[in-house]
DNA sequence: GACCAGGCCGCTA
DNA sequence: TAGCGGCATGGT
């Protein structure tokens, strides 16, 4: 099935895998990935995606459209971001037709509590043990991949069971906690999407393992709040690179999160994302 | 065998 | 309310 997008949109397999984790690529040149808890693949076509899906497509349509936010105009924050001055109006341009993505509450906690400390594949590598060991097996033409276990599957897991994955750094203590206060409905993920940024990054982090940067992941990434701004070591040098002067240096997390909500505003996380990509690709 | 990785937490002053 | 080191695991 066919979908537009209001252009530019731009679909990269780097730039997916960026947000989520396990986006892979395959020969034929489809990206494989969970929507709405289904195995889908999709492509760049013209200037939207083309995805295919269990029958009927019709059904996940909707939820496609979500994810990759293919209803939403990115041309406001672009301008916006570009009127800012050096160095936006280059890294706009350099990844033109990204979105931030609109994932699955639930997946991206977990996805991003497992990120603390770790490196890209490495997380992938722990998601993908989660849900091996936990999910259930999905196939879409020869291609068979699990879903991620949902916080049911994972309290019925156990928590001696996830820790002997020995994910590292507590974190399968960390994933039963969350899963724990999911299914207790202590806490309510769907309900944060209609909460303020700070509400919701309050209530994320009164898990543990759940500090401001993966409160602020999820925030962006899940719970649409365009203004949270993640602060981790890459975005952190960014800063120090493009904004030495503003920021000054030793700033506090606190402090540079302040700052970078105020400069860039309403779309402080897709600038992020500009930054985090920059750093990224600076490296290799 | 160091050193590092989309951090978090508890202990200090 | 900072600043600092410890923390598990796996990759270079």
């Amino acid at each position: 099935m066919h979908l537009t997008a209001p252009r530019p949109f731009r679909l990269e397999l780097e730039w997916l895998q960026s947000q989520a984790f396990r986006w892979t690529e395959h020969d034929d040149g489809w990206c494989y990935g969970f929507v709405q808890g289904s195995l889908i693949k999709v492509r760049q076509s013209g200037g939207g995606i083309e995805f295919h899906g269990p029958e009927p497509e019709e059904s996940l349509e909707a939820h496609v459209r979500d994810y990759f936010r293919l209803d939403q105009d990115p041309k406001p924050a672009s301008r916006s971001l570009r009127n800012l001055g050096d160095p936006m109006p280059e890294l706009v341009e350099t990844y033109r037709g990204l979105r931030v993505l609109r994932q699955d509450p639930w997946e991206c906690l977990v996805a991003y509590i497992c990120s603390a400390n770790a490196t890209i594949p490495r997380v992938t590598a722990m998601l993908d043990k989660l849900a091996d060991s936990f999910g259930e097996p999905h196939t879409l033409d020869d291609v068979t991949c699990n879903a991620m276990p949902s916080a049911e599957q994972l309290v019925e897991a156990g928590e001696d069971t996830l820790e002997a994955l020995d994910l590292g750094l507590d974190k399968g203590k960390h994933l039963y906690a969350a899963a724990r206060a999911v299914t207790d409905g202590r806490l309510k993920l769907d309900d944060l999407s209609s909460a303020s940024y700070a509400a919701a990054r309050a209530e994320l982090r009164e898990l543990p393992g759940v500090g401001p940067k993966v409160a602020d992941c999820v925030c962006l990434f899940a719970l649409d709040k365009p203004e949270s701004f993640p602060i981790d070591r890459h975005i952190r040098n960014g800063l120090q690179e493009h904004y030495h002067e503003q920021v000054g240096t030793g700033a506090t997390h606190a402090r540079l999160s302040r700052w970078a909500r105020d400069y860039f505003g309403e779309h402080a996380g897709y600038a992020g994302q500009l930054l985090f990509l920059d750093r990224l690709d600076q490296a290799r």
